[in-house]
DNA sequence: GTTACTGCAAACAGTTTGCATTACC
DNA sequence: GGTAATGCAAACTGTTTGCAGTAAC
């Protein structure tokens, strides 16, 4: 996800309004690397804004998706997880602990790029890479 | 998964018993790269096995999978998808048909296989590739 | 004042389980 | 005969929606 102002801003010309609840959100968004379930957001939210109800984290969630400033992932079988970076990395995911994290330097992998030369006809808009196993702890 | 004889042979190894139910979701499953959902194959194995329950489908897909014989798919936000062929290969998973296809070649793709290098610690089994986007049909 | 957002409660969809009956070996 | 599988119905979990009241602008 981009600097909050920047997101304040796009809300803005798109007509959508900026609550405390969504800037909230977005602050705990911001430099997040630990690939958040709707749910935890929400439960980290809780903490500091006691009233704000899980629809509304889930769908603020759901309008950032849509925009682009954050990557809904599949990856966790069991439930959607949320990634403010939308540069192109590679993901581990515990089988375990249900765990997500980046891989380090995987942004660096030229591979990535290269796969929309075979996809012949396919309209590629974004890649994930998912290495699936057991992180240090669980093994 | 493997030769359905081979498949067979495990589950009696395993002590676990063939059924006609499970003989008919293994010959379904066999040589076939469509990557259906647990509701694909119980209405496919309906037409010609008009009753046996989404229960039994749905157990012998998690027992083939638990095995190893088949591979789970998470790509579809909506419901899992499941992979007979279980060598390493890209999958474009298209936003409106919900469409998943094997990407031609990927198979041969040599960065699949450095990715390990990089995981610091962390013990990969498998990893999936996704390309997400439109398909030729959708564009 | 107008429009969009919030939050509740309820609906939904896919997944998973308990259990009595049935079938494999 | 003993053990595991089947199939039904019900429970579960995460996701999504409708709507009345509220707040942003």
């Amino acid at each position: 996800m981009r600097d909050i102002e920047k997101v304040v801003q796009r809300f803005r010309d798109a007509g959508l309004k900026i609550t405390p609840q969504r800037l909230s959100i977005f602050k705990l968004l911001h430099r997040n690397h630990s690939h958040p379930s709707a749910e935890n957001v929400y439960h980290e939210i809780l903490k500091t804004h006691p009233s704000i109800s899980f629809t509304t984290v889930y769908k603020t969630l759901q309008t950032l998706r849509d925009m682009g400033e954050i990557q809904e992932l599949s990856i966790d079988p069991e439930r959607a997880h949320y990634d403010p970076d939308i540069s192109e990395h590679v993901h581990t995911f515990c089988r375990s602990c249900k765990r997500i994290d980046d891989l380090e330097n995987s942004a660096d992998m030229p591979l990535l790029m290269k796969l929309p030369d075979g996809s012949q006809g396919f309209e590629v808009h974004n890649i994930q890479v998912h290495a699936v196993g057991l992180c240090t702890e669980c093994r």
